[in-house]
RNA sequence: UACCCCGUGGUGUAACGGUAACACAGCGCCCUUUGGAGGCGUUAUUCUUGGUUCGAAUCCAAGCGGGGUAGCCA
């Protein structure tokens, strides 16, 4: 199994209008959009999106658009740009073609196209420049009443909008809008707003509009302009697909028109999704940066170890539906574990080391003993160990004192050290304090792992590294970031923040992982699955925990 | 409040008028030189009430519950 979570091809309620759609004739070439609006990071739900977008164009043989939603000019900058496209190549990579999208494109590149249509509606007496304000625009909307411009001649809302596009009029005097039906039962069809006033400088565009196309108005003739088949967006936007419609009718756009589907967005447990909150974390320095490993970011999630290929397996496994749940942050913990513990080799690693002399073994031996790389995986061969009298094991992995049912090393006990010898604790050193610093131990020399008399069994295996051989390495362990299933559910959702979301230790590790890579995943053997960090350099090496291993042993305590 | 959408084990999904299944989580056992992985088993499900039908998770109606929308944000 070296191929990994090529999952059969989904099937859901919006792959099925598509494939219907393409049998029955109505589309011989499916086109799909991802529109994000560059005013911040991309993240997991977003993968959800992406996959699902570029999934359909990708196994119906179409293509997927990735379109900056950018009509907003206060929001929006071009750092955003750079990062959403970095992360929407990351994660399609290798699955579909990048070209499958080609180079990003940009609503505000159809501006001129989208003001020629306003004018066309306009032309047809379908709506209408109106002076009221905000706030009288919102009144009048709740209580369906008519503005009284409603009735402007075309002429006059003609010449009105093309002052308000020639700068004449100061931010929030006038607006255009959709003459529709200012009493209908969605709101979204009272009278929508199309264009605002907007006298500030765009990313794309720089000077050249101050009026700025709504994003119902902007949308959908985006969608229709690139021939999209099949506009896919989630939940809160189903209220707005009479108006999606609405619009392409209005215009009488000739067939074929793109059609809107809507699913629920992704909710996950133990944290925060929406932007302005991530937003929050960075700015307010609660996370390290908008790739903290700590965040459910794209970015963040690449740089904590997880694959795109993993997260596509997650976007796989959680489905699409229209029902907006709550999905188990177990479920990506799994998905990772699962494809990580096929593919990557495993080290042995100590995190928190505790000396262990081995009284009865030859000061200055030295031996090199065999260690399988991947016991999931033949072809990933095998390699050297050290061992010698001075070794490290982790703290944990000692008590003097030992609850029942724990297997590893107590005072008198014994314990296999893996791919070597069983040892057992003949003497507990302390310092002044009663701290445990030292274990002195004899070696069996008769077990050696792979010899002929190493058939003995013991209860326990705990890893190790040679004291002598280890190298020092900064470890990263990161936990979830917040401590409540729904941490905005109530109140503020900082106050949930986890303290012990980062512990940084300095490990010792075993001399093979000096030879490390970063685009390689690492089980340290027993605890769980690490990356390199970025911040690594040539004498120091970072690593991230991106998920422990599944650990019923913490059960087992937790229980006693 | 109005309008729209959605209700299948604890969680996420499947079953497309014909035996309610899969994954995660949980529990138990087996195996194990990772308390990992793996294997086996197990707990537990169609919101309610009517209707249509030989037959309903599926179609219809009402109720109940949940979510969304009511920015000159997207």
């Amino acid at each position: 199994m070296t191929e990994l979570a090529v999952a059969p091809a989904p099937s859901d309620f919006i792959r099925d209008v598509v494939a219907e759609d393409l049998r029955t004739g109505k589309h011989t070439r499916i086109v799909t959009r991802f529109p994000p609006e560059p005013n911040g990071y991309l993240h997991i739900g977003h993968a959800k999106s992406i996959c699902l977008n570029f999934g359909i164009a990708h196994e119906f043989n179409g293509i997927c658009n990735v379109r900056m939603d950018d009509t907003n000019p206060t929001k929006e900058e071009t750092e955003y740009v750079d990062s959403i496209m970095a992360d929407v190549y990351w994660l399609i990579d290798g699955w579909a073609d990048k070209n499958l999208g080609g180079a990003p494109l940009y609503t505000s590149d159809y501006f001129d196209r989208l003001y020629q249509f306003a004018v066309e509606l306009i032309a047809k007496g379908k709506a209408y420049v109106d002076d009221m304000t905000a706030e009288e625009t919102d009144e009048f909307r709740r209580l369906g009443k008519a503005s009284r411009f409603r009735n402007r001649p075309a002429e006059e809302n003609r010449d009105l909008f093309e002052r308000m596009k020639g700068g004449e009029f100061p931010d929030g005097t006038r607006t255009l809008r959709a003459k529709i039906d200012v009493n209908a039962p969605n709101v979204w069809l009272r009278d929508p707003v199309l264009y605002r006033i907007r006298h500030a400088s765009h990313h794309h565009t720089g000077d050249k509009w101050c009026v700025y196309p709504m994003y119902d108005w902007a949308h959908t003739l985006s969608d229709y302009i690139e021939g999209i088949t099949h506009s896919v967006c989630t939940l809160e936007f189903e209220v707005h697909r009479p108006l999606y419609d609405w619009i392409l009718q209005a215009l009488e756009l000739s067939p074929p028109v793109p059609h809107q589907y809507e699913f629920a967005r992704l909710n996950l447990t133990y944290t925060v999704m929406s932007k302005r909150k991530l937003i929050q974390l960075v700015n307010e320095k609660l996370v390290n940066g908008w790739d903290d490993p700590r965040m459910l970011t794209i970015s963040g999630l690449r740089r904590r170890g997880v694959t795109a290929s993993a997260l596509r397996a997650f976007a796989y496994n959680i489905g699409i539906t229209k029902y907006p749940g709550m999905t188990d942050m177990a479920v990506l913990d799994h998905t990772i574990r699962d494809e990580f513990n096929r593919t990557a080799e495993r080290r042995l690693v100590v995190l928190h080391p505790l000396k262990v002399l081995l009284t009865n073994y030859p000061e200055g031996k030295v031996e090199e003993l065999e260690a399988v790389n991947n016991p999931e995986d033949e072809n990933a061969g095998r390699r050297k160990v050290p061992f010698s009298r001075e070794l490290f094991i982790d703290a944990a992995d000692f008590m003097e004192t030992p609850p029942p049912k724990y297997f590893r090393l107590k005072p008198g006990g014994e314990v296999r050290l893996k791919y070597a010898y069983i040892i057992k604790c003949d003497e507990v050193v302390k310092d002044s304090s009663g701290n445990v610093t030292e274990l002195r131990c004899t070696v069996d020399l008769d077990s050696k792992s792979g010899g002929a008399t190493s058939n003995r069994k013991v209860k326990g295996t705990i890893h190790w590294v040679s004291a002598a051989k280890a190298n020092d390495a900064e470890v990263r362990l990161y936990d979830r970031l917040f401590t409540a299933v729904e941490p905005d559910a109530s109140g503020d959702f900082k106050s949930f923040i986890n303290p012990h979301s980062l512990d940084v230790v300095t490990a010792k590790c075993e001399p093979a992982l000096a030879d490390a890579t970063p685009e390689k995943r690492y089980q340290f053997e027993r605890l769980g699955y690490f990356t390199l960090d970025p911040d690594s350099t040539a004498t120091k090496q970072v690593w991230n925990r991106t998920v422990t291993l599944k650990d019923t042993w913490a059960k087992e305590a937790k229980r006693s």
